[in-house]
DNA sequence: CGTGGCTACTTGCATTTTGCAAGCATGGTC
DNA sequence: GACCATGCTTGCAAAATGCAAGTAGCCACG
């Protein structure tokens, strides 16, 4: 399996490196994520299980219930990859 | 929708960055893709369908009934991302 | 203490995407 | 003109995704 492969089989899944990019401004909510990027609960809760499995997110107890998720050194290393891809994306000419 | 959104939408579907990575080699044929990738054969298909009317990619006639896939310039400027991608997913410690 | 509201999810089911296997088309070879 | 290689298409099963509704914990207020 090739490196770009095993990069894939992490954030390659629909929305994870949309979260990703999301957390690179900072720790964020559940819901703060859910209405930034208009991805379905399921999904969310899905890829933030699996992320945070992967090492690239971390879950941040805050006071009340509530919680919100920051990036690890791991998740933080992709913002070179994420800003990349969003060159290339806003050059569609 | 941010960049990054813009570029998974082209890019982001299952395959389609691997073979585009495999063109960064040169051009290849239907049947190399397949064997390399393992990719599906209706998958590949589809994709390469895609990616050519993203204009990410285009058919070049050789002899008899073959062609070959090679990358435009907008498919050539995916290097870095791939490149930032891959170097990521090999340190997976 | 109990009702209501906010946050963070889970669950059930429809829709879409992906994958496997088999078949079809075209062009060249003998 | 039978045979083979290459490049697909097609039919159907499995898996991922999306939508809507429901659940659970915590706290504020009366």
């Amino acid at each position: 399996m090739s490196d770009l492969a095993a990069a894939l089989d992490i954030v390659g899944a629909r929305w994870a490196l949309l979260i990703v990019e999301r957390l690179l401004d900072g720790p964020q909510r559940y819901g703060d994520l859910q209405r930034d990027l208009g991805v379905p609960t399921n999904m969310l809760a899905t890829r933030l299980r699996e992320l945070e499995a992967a090492g690239v997110l971390f879950r941040l107890p805050l006071r009340h219930n509530t919680r919100a998720y920051a990036l690890t050194d791991r998740g933080l290393a992709l913002r070179e990859a994420i800003v990349a891809l969003g060159t290339w994306g806003k050059n569609d000419a």
